[in-house]
DNA sequence: AGGTGTCTGTACGCCAGCGTACAAACGGTC
DNA sequence: GACCGTTTGTACGCTGGCGTACAGACACCT
């Protein structure tokens, strides 16, 4: 485990004015997640909020069947565990570290304490809700309308966004699974790409050499998501 | 316009407590909501919140191409206009009146004066919103996995317990809209249904005949959705 | 250096749903 | 009662992604 980086790599954190940080700093506590952990399993009660800054969590639901497909996913940008306070205290989700790295945890009930001072951690926190409502939406629209190269493309930009280096390491066996498709699919798709100078793949790393050229190929959706989970985190501080 | 159905037909105006109800009742104000008004569309800044009682409202995401998909659907369990409370005031997708009927609107202000009273009703609110978290997540989970049989099948349940009778008004380019699919797969379902005596369809009207049928052929999702409301609302008055 | 397990590439038949086109049936209107 | 626009039914070829199967390649371990 290498040193744990400063809490305001996580964006939520860093918006924070000093005095609404100062609460929260003593109470949080850096966590290193590896690759594949359970944060939280479906309808299990959740005891810690995560701030992520170099993790990234996928929320996904798994299908009796046992097929799964991701809803969300969470990094830097935001919080996982947001039924801690939004109420209920858990979730027909389970949240997985998709990426290994590290996070910021933080006792439940602080958490909560800190959202009812109603100041601008709990804006804060509503504005990334909402964000978060908007991935989920065009989640659904895209895997209903898109092509699976178009939203492989969408889910490496979005990790891409959230990580300090253009290096993914990411098997194509578990993209697949966030994606809800066969290994295969990004197998050929992940193969275009190559073949375009646009990644390169090496044995669960990838290497984003071309990110315009992602760019171009991605549908809209990525666009959308991005340009709403900035216009509701950028001006959080007037109104 | 027939009159006007009592407020308490919407479950989050029915869930509050005499007093909160009372201050919101003097600015409650009883709208028609006819098939195919858009209450608000991608990016519009929001006026007012909708409480429907007898209409049920669409989410739903129009894409570049035309092409369009649901995320989620809000009927009298719910409310019309998250973002007044949730921060930003406007959301990328549209809300579309999918069925005929009642609602009461309420001024965005006063909406949030009631919520950053942080009574019973913020509870409410966010509570409900993590309901619609679900229903969105599910939608997005639902479209990759399964046919659009069982898509169908869920789609007329969860339009059913939103109603008082099993008549819905709707045609098959409607319902195919909203999933996302072409009109002659809901032709193809539907007739399934029809000759399965699940469903008898005549021109714009369904009546469900046998809804065990329906449980029976829909996927899971609807059951995830619906438990998950049941959960979130119920007990929504202890802790 | 060789062995082993994981990861990636390729191939092939299959099918659900798409796009397109058109016919039939219904229901409201004049 | 005839008309006409809307809604529903049916048909057909196409294609993207699925399920399955297997081979090659890479990285790590002993």
């Amino acid at each position: 485990m290498t040193a744990a980086p400063s809490p305001s790599q996580n964006h939520l954190l860093a918006a924070l004015p000093a005095a609404e940080y100062e609460f929260l700093a003593t109470h949080l506590e850096p966590v290193n997640l590896p690759l594949g952990e359970m944060l939280y399993e479906p309808g299990g009660q959740l005891q810690y909020a995560y701030f992520p800054t170099t993790a990234i969590v996928s929320l996904h639901y798994v299908m009796a069947s046992g097929a799964s497909a991701e809803s969300a996913g969470v990094g830097n940008e935001g919080i996982v565990g947001i039924s801690l306070f939004m109420g209920g205290n858990s979730t027909p989700s389970s949240a997985v570290v998709q990426t290994a790295g590290h996070a910021y945890r933080l006792e439940g009930g602080k958490l909560l304490q800190e959202f009812n001072r109603a100041g601008l951690m709990q804006r804060l926190l509503l504005r990334y809700t909402q964000a978060l409502m908007t991935q989920m939406s065009q989640t659904a629209a895209c895997n209903r309308h898109h092509s699976v190269e178009q939203q492989l493309c969408r889910w490496l930009l979005l990790s891409l966004d959230r990580l300090p280096s253009n290096q993914l390491v990411m098997t194509q066996e578990l993209i697949a699974s966030m994606l809800g498709v066969r290994r295969e699919g990004i197998t050929e798709a992940a193969g275009n790409l190559q073949r375009a100078g646009v990644i390169s793949y090496r044995r669960g790393h990838i290497a984003v050499l071309d990110r315009a050229g992602l760019e171009q190929r991605v549908c809209e959706c990525y666009g959308v998501v991005k340009t709403e989970l900035k216009r509701l985190l950028c001006d959080v501080r007037y109104r």
